[in-house]
DNA sequence: GTTTTATTCATACTTTTGGGTGATTTCAGC
DNA sequence: GCTGAAATCACCCAAAAGTATGAATAAAAC
């Protein structure tokens, strides 16, 4: 078994129109709110220009301070345009998803064979037996598990060989993992 | 272990990129169409100070040559402030990977796990023993299968059960199977 | 030449497994 | 009520598995 990994790409339509039906609320269909932006721009940018022409009837009379003059307008227009962009664009989130599969070896999970199980004829009492048989235990540990004595396990042991017409436990534990009756 | 499929989140920054670099590609066009009045609006704006400072300079002579000068750097700076913010917000792309189990049961063919042999420490004798061992033949049937005395059967087993450390032959093969050295 | 490992074989002994026989109790089906 | 099956238990014995000790040979590595 190769533990290969298949990449697939996969785009959910799901998210993306969801994510453009927010993008439809937000947009204004009225006309105040729809040039509310611009208004404030506009507004903004007359203050500006009072607010600079305030600052140039002061500056005339000082020399020196010419360069700081056009340093600040330039500062306060590059200030202006950053928070004119900001407040135009809204950061957007755009979710990809990609499904990855994965080959797993399924060794956990474990269908008991029934239709083996009944031709067999084994019991209850006797497919447990059998179970704790396959996981190694001794006999003694298997009475001491399912709190019987060592004669009650031996004797469950013998049905079980009769039953499955093998000599040993080997064999017995062999034969049940091919029909499937045991993990 | 139940079927359950486990959902893990992944970032991979090879799909990133390349999707980054689409979305690269698409932005001029998106650009201008989707800020096409604010864009308006600040040009005609410019334009419309521009037109304000020329009249003032013909009724004012070139004395205020001055404020053609300002006017310039603060419609400069503005351009440059929106294109600083633009450069700098750019839409996010999250990519979600999502792992998806598919069980597969590979009952037909049998792949030796070299790795866990190698670290038992199992000679290829061994192994062939251990083999015919969970088959369910007894000392004596691997004896004659290998052309060689009960003793030496016994020798190996022996070993095996020191290298795996399990006290019987059903822990053995229990734990040969499990650990993929054993079909 | 020496050392290490793998393979093979033997002997003696202990422990575990497996077969045979018999018995008792409980429960479901007729 | 009777019968058969399942579960439980006991005892005896043989066979198989497992442990311990020792030995020999061949091949590869140092």
């Amino acid at each position: 078994m190769t533990a290969d990994k298949n990449l697939s790409i996969f785009v959910s339509p799901h998210i993306f129109i969801s994510l453009f039906s927010v993008a439809v609320e937000k947009m204004p269909t009225k006309f105040i709110t729809k040039y509310k932006i611009p208004l404030l721009y506009g507004i903004s940018l007359a203050m500006l220009l009072f607010l600079l022409q305030w600052i140039k009837l002061r500056l005339v009379i000082i020399d020196h301070y010419f360069e700081i003059y056009v340093g600040a307008i330039a500062i306060i227009f590059t200030v202006l345009g950053i928070w004119l962009a900001l407040k135009l664009t809204k950061p957007k989130e755009r979710i990809v998803i990609i499904e990855k599969e994965i080959h797993v070896q399924n060794q956990e999970t474990f269908t008991l064979n029934e239709k083996a199980l009944v031709q067999l004829g084994l019991s209850v009492r006797e497919l447990e037996v059998l179970r704790l048989m396959a996981e190694g235990l001794s006999n003694q540990e298997i009475a001491a598990r399912l709190f019987v004595s060592l004669n009650t396990v031996k004797t469950h042991n013998s049905r079980i060989f009769e039953k499955m017409d093998v000599k040993r436990r080997t064999q017995a534990v062999d034969m049940g993992k091919k029909l499937g009756i045991i993990p």
